[in-house]
Order: structure tokens, then sequence, then C-alpha cells
DNA sequence: GTAAGGATGCGCT
DNA sequence: GCGCATCCTTACG
């Protein structure tokens, strides 16, 4: 178990390398002095402007420019008019790609997480378990208080968002899937196994 | 200026 | 498994 940070040579590798390499990893939030932290369970791989799922596909808009930029970058986008989700930007600086982070298994602060997700109006659920405190791309930003104030922030150099070595998942433990919410892709690439978890996980979101 | 849709989550059946 | 909330981002006029 180690407490390293992951710099920016990390995520400088091909994203589907990079995507299976973090799962087991630490998602590291200090907010107030305080860390919320996690360990990952469940990343998306989203590779490019061929990509059709990928956001990069219509081109650099002043949203998802962060993605085109330089690797071990936090890329935030909102979606669904309610929805914040945090990505790392892979691969060389001019090429879009990035890790979507969907899930967590809360591991310090989680009283902190599901107050936050309480206060939002999700009382009857967030007293359940910990598992629903940041299963899900959403879920996990509020719990974690991430959002597109911390689009571009440097993962390698950022006192308020980082990853930790932790405690990687042995290869054999790490399941591939198809991609989730992307019915609007073309057939490839939906059909491409790009989404990792960590097998038998509880925290892991939805199929 | 305006309209359509989206890398979701919740609650109910 | 299904409907709906909710509003930013984008494309188009």
């Amino acid at each position: 178990m180690s407490t390293a940070r992951l710099g920016a040579d990390f995520f400088a590798r091909p994203t589907l390398v990079a995507a299976v390499d973090l799962i087991g990893r630490r998602l590291v939030r200090v907010r107030r002095g305080r860390r919320l932290a996690g360990r990952i369970v469940e990343v998306e791989a989203y590779i490019g402007a061929a990509d059709t799922a990928c956001h990069a596909h219509r081109g650099c808009t002043p949203c998802n420019r962060v993605m085109f930029g330089p690797p071990g970058h936090a890329y935030v986008y909102f979606t669904y008019g309610m929805h914040q989700m945090l990505n790392v930007v892979t691969e060389r600086d001019g090429f879009p790609a990035a890790i979507l982070v969907r899930a967590l298994e809360p591991e310090e602060g989680v009283d902190s997480m599901r107050r936050r997700r309480a206060r939002a109006g999700r009382l009857r659920m967030a007293r359940r378990d910990a598992a629903w405190t940041a299963g899900g791309p959403g879920r996990l930003c509020q719990a974690l208080a991430i959002d597109r104030g911390l689009d571009g922030e440097d993962l390698e150099a950022s006192p308020r968002l980082f990853f930790e070595e932790g405690r990687p998942a042995a290869r054999r433990d790490v399941a591939r899937t198809t991609r989730v919410g992307i019915d609007s892709a073309a057939p490839r690439d939906r059909a491409a196994p790009w989404r990792f978890i960590l097998s038998g996980n509880p925290c892991v979101s939805r199929r």
C-alpha cells in the first residue's frame, strides 16, 4: 500500500493500459484540509476523435479542450443538466483521450461523503451503506465535491485532487465489459470492451 | 436566439 | 425494468 502520488508519466501511456492499471489505485480529494479518498473500482476509456462515444469526436470546444492537452490533468464534464463526471487525460499532448472514473470504494472521509450526498436531498438512500456513496460517476463527483472548478487541474501538482499508488488490483481480478450509457455512439464503439471493473466489488455501478 | 439531446440517478412497478 | 427530473453544451438559423 503506497501513498506515493501518480505522476503524469502514469497517464502518458496508451489509454487502455493506463485504465487497467488505474483499477485499485486511490483517488484523493482534499477539502478544507481533510482527505476524502477511495479505491478506484470502475473506469472507462474514451480514445480519440475517431471514438464516437468520446466527447472529442466533434472536435475541440471550450468545454472539452482539456482532453486535447497534456496527460495527468482532470477533465470534468457536466451532463444531463445535473451531473458532473471526472476524467483523467491520457496519452500525449495533442491527442484527445481520457479515462472516466466511474466508481470508488470509499476509504477516508466516508462520513463527510455521506453528509454531502444527504445534504443534496438524497437523505433516504444516503443512510444505507458506503457502497452507495460513490458508485457511479455522478455520485462520485457529488460525494467528493468535484465540479467544473476542477476542470484542467494538474493532478501531479494539485493540493486539491490527485491519485495515489494505492493497492493495484491483480490482473486476473480486473474484468472488461462494454461501456455504459453510450447508446448514440456507432455500433463498433458501443461494442468496444473499454470498461474495466474490479470483479465482485459491491461499489461497481449497475450491470 | 433557440431547440434538441445527453459518458445519469432516483423512485416506483 | 421504466419514466422523469433538470439545465448545460452544442448546432443551427
